[in-house]
DNA sequence: ATAGCCTGTGGGGTATACCCCACAGTCAAG
DNA sequence: CTTGACTGTGGGGTATACCCCACAGGCTAT
């Protein structure tokens, strides 16, 4: 896939994929043209990009995010270092969802201010 | 209270608070002091920086969460206008929630794979 | 073969969420 | 009454996550 496709299928722009690339979360391959070279993306790159939108929506960093996908490449080795950094990040998570349940109960508080009185 | 009573309670420090003041996520009171003025916190300082914590883990932005507040102030009248927001702001927490669920399931996969093989 | 849209590169700019420093006034302890 | 920690103001700087523009080459349809 082309760059535009991955604009088409994700809605992002060619920027923000590039930047995404830049900082190492998505792959791609260089296809010789002509002279030059133009990238090419596969699935992944759309799997990883949808990753990202999710983890950028839980809070996360664009390099916390990386530092997750990398622990998909570590070999069993450098996992079992990583484990601490997982854990934790689980633990961010479920800070999150409590967290999440906060808000929530914030805005059903102003909702009853609407319905109620 | 004074900021340097606030920045120990929260762990933020004084610029960060100054921050959130300029943004109009927390107010104070213009207490003198001598030929100039200090500002003075209440509790409710406290609570929404706790707010502010809570929903940047979130992921919302600092205008956003700001929104939010202006909700709580806001009389029964604009409350109406505001109900589709807060809707819509609900929504997204219910949206966060599964991409956290889907994060969760990501990491535990990762975890497996150091735990089995 | 040429027009029109595609491509990567480079560079600058923007919004958000702060941090850091210097300065001058304030206050509290000794 | 001085010393040291605290205070607001102002200004500059940083990191993150992009956007926008211009340029030069590539590809495709006519």
């Amino acid at each position: 896939m082309k760059i535009s496709e991955i604009c088409k299928q994700t809605g992002l722009s060619k920027d923000g994929i590039r930047h995404y690339e830049e900082l190492g979360l998505i792959r791609s391959f260089r296809k010789p043209a002509g002279s030059r070279f133009y990238q090419d993306y596969d699935e992944s790159a759309l799997l990883r990009i949808e990753m990202i939108r999710c983890g950028k929506s839980c809070g996360f960093t664009l390099k916390e995010i990386k530092n997750i996908f990398d622990c998909s490449e570590a070999d069993e080795l450098s996992l079992v270092e990583l484990r601490p950094f997982l854990l934790q990040k689980l633990d961010e998570l479920n800070q999150k969802s409590a967290e999440i349940e906060k808000m929530k109960a914030v805005i059903r508080q102003h909702l009853a201010g609407v319905e109620c009185e």
